[in-house]
DNA sequence: TACATGATGCCCT
DNA sequence: GGGCATCATGTAG
């Protein structure tokens, strides 16, 4: 397994702030899963900034409800849930408790604990063209680091005692591309993906 | 209680 | 590039 290095975790303070900052913030940062296996790490290549106001294709735009509620609690909490009848989503809260917001992670750069991920997808790794099948995007990623609503919708992703978390190391992060979201129809010509320019594990 | 739909991915052509 | 599986959720009735 490769060494990762020095890592430090993110403080709540990184996700008190809008989801556009948090977005552009996340690029090159480490999501990390703990599991009986060893560490699953990805570095984060591609994000989605979801507003709370004025974007119809957040999920916070008609108010609270049963499922979206985490995204109007306080930031650094993960927001997961199910979509096509297939596929689990992750997103992190942003903005104060009470304030709704929040950031898609739609892909992963492979770091660490490849061979448990390539099980969770069922994929085997052959080639380095597989390796982009492992965790580029958003069902996929999920998929891969075993996120499930049951298990981690609400978690604390800034606690040290939770088994998902967000770090960063020294990583440098070289150009930030800003596009359309993908895969909505709603706002759809807003600006607010954001991507490592010339990274090969962005999904699209 | 019924129904339309979706922040996707896979397989087929 | 296009079709489709599959079901939780929100909204209408």
């Amino acid at each position: 397994m490769k060494s990762l290095g020095r890592i430090s975790r993110l403080s709540q303070e990184f996700f008190d702030t809008d989801p556009r900052n948090v977005a552009r913030a996340l690029l090159g940062k480490l999501l990390v899963r703990r599991t009986v296996n060893g560490m699953l790490v990805g570095r984060v290549v591609e994000t989605e900034a979801y507003l709370g106001t004025g974007d119809d294709a957040a999920h916070a735009v008609s108010g609270r409800t049963a499922r979206n509620f985490v995204l109007f609690g306080p930031p650094g909490f993960a927001y997961v849930y199910f979509v096509y009848g297939n596929h689990y989503c992750l997103n992190v809260s942003c903005l104060p408790d009470g304030v709704p917001g929040c950031v898609l992670f739609r892909a992963l750069e492979p770091v660490s604990g490849i061979d448990e991920m390539a099980k969770a997808r069922g994929i085997a790794i052959n080639g380095e063209n597989d390796l982009k099948k492992l965790s580029s995007g958003p069902g996929r990623m999920c998929e891969a680091l075993g996120i499930t609503r049951d298990r981690d919708n609400n978690k604390n992703l800034t606690n040290a005692k939770s088994d998902l978390q967000l770090a960063e190391d020294d990583y440098c992060v070289d150009r930030i591309l800003v596009t359309p979201r993908i895969g909505i129809t709603k706002s759809a010509n807003e600006q607010l993906r954001y991507l490592i320019a010339g990274n090969r594990f962005v999904s699209a």
